[in-house]
RNA sequence: GGCCCGUUCGUCUAGCGGUUUAGGACACCGCCCUCUCAAGGCGGAGAUCACGAGUUCGAAUCUCGUACGGGCUACCA
C-alpha cells in the first residue's frame, strides 16, 4: 500500500467510539453498547476508540475509570485508540480536553453562533416554573440573553460576571432530520429546541457540547449509543453545524430492562460487568448473550463466538425495542460454551482455577495427574452451568474417609434391609477387582457391580442408591463407575466400611 | 404540557405486502436414555402479531388515530 492509499484508507475508515462516564461501574447496558461499537468497527475494518467522558468532575472517579477499563478487557473488547494506548486524536479523557472545548466555544461566540448568558439558575428555574404553570407549549429557555449586545456582553464577562455560553439555534432552521441506522429518519422541528448551554459557569463544557467537539475531532463516523440520547441528537446536530463539521451516522439502541420490565437496576441483582466476572461467567458467553439482546444474526443462530460476531455484526439487524435481561438464557449460553470445551480444556480453564480458588487443590495440580482431571472434567462438565458450580459438584471428592451422611439420605437409602447386603457385596466386588490388578477403571467397576443387584434380588435403585449415599452422604452424585474410579479403591472401601459401621450403630 | 421513540409466544427474537395453519432459541411440560443428578435425543403446550380504523384483490408487514411503556425538555450523562 502506498502512503496515499494508506491515507485514503484512513480517511474512509469507519471510526466508532465507546464513551462511558466513570460515574460508576460498567453496566450491562453500557457493555452492550460497547460490544456493538466494537463489533461494528471490527466487522468493517474500522477503528474502535475508547474515550472517557468525565466532564462531570464531581461524579467521575479514577477508580471507576480503572474498573471500566478492566471490564472492557475482560469482555475482550480491544480498542485501537484510548486513554491508555493513546492515538492520533488524543487525549482520550475529556477532563484533559477542557481547553479544547473552551476554545471551540469561544470561537462560536466570536462567530456569532453562540452567546454569553447571564441568567442565574434561579431565574431560569422561575421561568420554567411560570411556563409550566401557564401550560405553555414551549417550556424551554426564552432566549433573554440572546438579544444582548455582544460588545456589552463581552465587557460583562471581562468584568468577571458569572456566565454560561449558549448556542444559538439558527432562526428558521426548520426540520432537523436525524439519519438513524436503526430507527430510520427521525424528524425534529428546530423550533422546539431552545438555545441550550454548551459551557457552564464553572468553566466546564456540557455533555452535548463536549461529545460533539470530541466526536468531530476524533473523526467519528458512526455514533452508536443508547436510546436515551435520541432526543438530544438534534441539539448535537446544531452543534455540528455551528462547528461546520460533518454530521455522523447515528444508531440509537434500546435500553435493557430488568425481569419485571422496568429499567434494569440494583434490585434486579447483578447489573455490572464486574459482578458477572466475579460470578465466574465465561466472558465470551456473556458477550454472546448481550450481543443477542437486541441484535440477531439470522432466524436461528444463538451461539455466536466473539470472532464470528466481529465478522458478522451489522447495524441493520439491531432491533428497536427494549429487551428484558434473562439470566436463564445467559446461563444456558454459558453452559453451551463450557460444553463445547474438551475435557482437557475444561480441566485446565475451569476445574483447576476454581478448585485452587476454593482452596481444594494446589496450583499446578492438573499437570500432576492430567488423566484423573480429564476424567473428572468429563463427569462434571455436563453438570456445570457456570464455572463456580464445580466447587459444589466436586465436593464428594473432598469428604474424607467417613463422609457425613445427610439424615434424609440415610433414611431413604441406608435405613433399610437391602442396604447392608448391597454394601457388603459391592465392597467385596471392588476389593476383588483391585486385587486382579487389571486396573481400577470405571468400565471394570461398572462390570463388577452390574450383576450384583440381581444376585442379591435387590432393585438397582436401592443397590446403587445405598452405595451412592455411603460414598457421598447425599442422594445425588456423578455416575457410579466414574465416581468410584475418581475416589480410588482405598477411599471407596473406607467410605463403605464407615457407612456399614454407621448402619450397625444406628440399628 | 410539548417533542421524540417503542409495542410479534412468559423472555430474546425471525418476519421487511402474498412462500405463514406466524419460524427459531431460553424457560415450561411429556417421553426416551438411565443407578441418582445432569447432558443428549424426540415431542408438546404457548402469539387472535397492543387496540381501532384505513390503503390494497390480499397486511404482523404501508398510513392514520388510540392505549400502554420509555426518553428528552438540567449550568446530569
Amino acid at each position: 500500500m502506498t502512503d496515499s492509499q494508506a491515507m485514503t484508507a484512513t480517511q474512509n475508515a469507519i471510526r466508532v467510539r465507546f464513551a462511558p462516564s466513570p460515574t460508576g461501574k460498567l453496566h450491562v447496558g453500557g457493555a452492550r453498547t460497547a460490544i456493538y461499537n466494537w463489533a461494528f468497527a471490527r466487522a468493517n475494518d474500522g477503528v474502535f476508540i475508547l474515550r472517557i467522558d468525565d466532564t462531570d468532575p464531581t461524579r467521575s472517579t479514577e477508580e471507576n475509570t480503572q474498573i471500566i477499563l478492566r471490564a472492557m478487557r475482560w469482555l475482550g473488547l480491544d480498542w485501537d485508540e484510548g486513554p491508555d494506548v493513546g492515538g492520533p486524536f488524543g487525549p482520550y479523557r475529556q477532563a484533559d480536553r477542557v481547553a479544547r472545548y473552551k476554545e471551540a466555544a469561544e470561537k462560536l461566540v466570536e462567530e456569532g453562533k453562540a452567546y454569553y448568558c447571564f441568567c442565574t439558575p434561579e431565574e431560569l428555574e422561575a421561568g420554567r416554573k411560570r411556563a409550566h404553570e401557564a401550560k405553555e407549549e414551549f417550556q424551554g429557555y426564552n432566549g433573554a440573553c440572546r438579544k444582548l449586545d455582544p460588545a456589552e456582553a463581552k465587557a460583562r464577562v471581562a468584568a468577571g460576571e458569572p456566565h454560561t455560553i449558549r448556542i444559538k439555534v439558527p432562526e428558521g432552521r426548520g426540520d432537523v432530520v436525524v439519519d438513524d441506522a436503526v430507527h430510520g429518519q427521525v424528524t425534529f422541528n428546530a423550533k422546539e429546541l431552545d438555545d441550550f448551554i454548551i459551557f457552564r459557569s464553572d468553566d466546564t463544557p456540557t455533555y452535548n457540547f463536549a461529545t460533539v467537539v470530541d466526536d468531530a475531532d476524533m473523526r467519528i463516523t458512526h455514533v452508536i449509543r443508547g436510546d436515551d440520547h435520541l432526543s438530544n441528537t438534534p441539539r448535537q446536530v446544531i452543534v455540528y453545524e455551528a462547528l461546520k463539521k460533518p454530521v455522523p451516522t447515528f444508531a440509537h439502541i434500546s435500553m435493557i430492562l430488568g425481569e419485571d420490565g422496568k429499567k434494569l437496576s440494583k434490585r434486579h441483582g447483578a447489573t455490572s460487568v464486574e459482578e458477572y466476572q466475579q460470578e465466574s461467567y465465561e466472558s465470551e458467553a456473556f458477550v454472546n448473550y448481550l450481543a443477542l439482546l437486541g441484535w440477531s444474526f439470522d432466524d436461528k443462530t444463538t451461539i455466536i463466538p466473539r470472532d464470528v460476531l466481529a465478522r458478522e455484526f451489522s447495524l441493520n439487524r439491531v432491533s428497536k425495542n427494549p429487551a428484558t435481561f434473562d439470566s436463564k438464557k445467559l446461563n444456558w449460553i454459558n453452559e453451551q460454551y463450557l460444553l463445547a470445551m474438551t475435557d482437557e480444556e475444561f480441566a485446565e480453564k475451569i476445574l483447576g482455577p476454581q478448585l485452587v480458588l476454593a482452596g481444594k487443590e494446589e496450583e499446578g495440580c492438573i499437570s500432576l495427574r492430567p488423566e484423573w482431571f480429564a476424567l473428572l472434567a468429563s463427569v462434571i462438565k455436563p453438570r456445570t452451568k457456570i464455572a463456580g458450580d464445580v466447587v459444589s459438584l466436586t465436593e464428594f471428592l473432598y469428604k474424607g474417609d467417613a463422609p457425613e451422611i445427610e439424615e434424609k439420605a440415610f433414611n431413604k437409602m441406608l435405613a433399610k434391609e437391602s442396604a447392608k447386603p448391597s454394601l457388603v457385596a459391592a465392597l467385596s466386588a471392588l476389593q476383588t477387582l483391585e486385587d486382579k490388578a487389571s486396573g481400577f477403571y470405571a468400565d471394570a467397576i461398572n462390570d463388577a457391580l452390574a450383576p450384583l443387584p440381581e444376585e442379591l434380588d435387590i432393585s438397582r435403585g436401592a443397590f446403587y442408591g445405598a452405595i451412592r449415599v455411603a460414598l457421598t452422604g447425599t442422594l445425588v452424585s456423578p455416575p457410579m463407575g466414574e465416581m468410584i474410579e475418581l475416589l480410588g479403591c482405598k477411599s471407596t472401601c473406607a467410605r463403605i466400611e464407615a457407612a456399614l459401621e454407621k448402619i450397625e450403630t444406628t440399628a
